[in-house]
DNA sequence: CTTGCACATGAGAATCGTTATCATATATAT
DNA sequence: ATATATATGATAACGATTCTCATGTGCAAG
């Protein structure tokens, strides 16, 4: 249940949080923009504040509910946190984005933090291109 | 010289773009915000206006010749494009950033890239964690 | 089940980084 | 030197995010 999720992180079980993360949850797209959520909430009949929206993804990310990405363009998505860690690759024709996971560079980058006398506590990795194949947005 | 640079890139020669280049050129840091290379400039007694900054840096960019990076807290960084590819990794205490290059994880990149059906065209790799030795805002 | 109170909410103002507007100034080709 | 397309700087406008504050609500104590 999200509340217990709540509970778990020591934030209070409100409605406002319930929806958004229940939203999140039931979400076809992965990863959205604050702006996104906020707008399919209300779009869905729900009341509820954009600042609202706003406080609770600071909230729900400082408490490792969910991750904050910021790709190219300016624009930061959200991601609940679910599953094991992975990266992203965006298409800079369509936005789709795809996840993926590489043990080696993983390794990799922690071996270069230590190297470089750093103790990594995190690291953002997004590749860009273009999708070949099924990209909605390629040109004939 | 820089109006060979800017000749090159297919730019007008003018003073403020002169004033952007060598400037970075000269300073000690390596990244920088658009805010903080507009400030330093009219510290120093330039006269020059902030949006000149931007426009200058994003045709800069356009032309190839310096690089924007988006490192966490939403701050946009720029840095000349001399020499090689590099990525960073930036100290969440004190914000120093060190480069590093890593073959292996480059050819991995465009390896996933492909197997996912992408044409990598550009990517971001930001390492994040704390400098051990000399950070000069470690606690004690 | 009330009740009290700390905390959360929503509407809108405020702020931040960035971009657009526009009248004036300047670089380059003639 | 002159013409013309382009660049500049001040400022307004902008989109994203945060702040303010009056009101509402979760929840624990009684
Ligand atoms: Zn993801
Ligand atoms: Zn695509
Ligand atoms: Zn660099
Ligand atoms: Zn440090």
């Amino acid at each position: 249940m999200e509340s217990e999720e709540l509970r778990n992180v020591g934030l209070k079980v409100t409605t406002p949080r319930l929806k958004i993360l229940s939203f999140l949850e039931s979400a076809k797209e992965k990863h959205m923009t604050a702006e996104t959520i906020y707008r399919k909430l209300v779009d869905s009949g729900e009341v509820i504040g954009l600042a609202t929206v706003y406080r609770a993804l600071t909230q729900f990310e400082a408490a490792g509910l969910i991750t904050r990405h910021h790709f190219e363009g300016g624009q930061t998505f959200f991601e609940l946190e679910r599953g094991p860690h992975h990266d992203h690759i965006v298409c800079i024709r369509c936005g789709r984005v795809e996840e993926f996971y590489d043990k080696m560079i993983e390794e990799r980058q922690r071996e270069i933090a230590e190297k470089l006398g750093f103790t990594l506590s995190d690291h953002a990795m997004t590749l860009y291109g273009e999708c070949s194949g099924g990209c909605p947005a390629a040109k004939p």
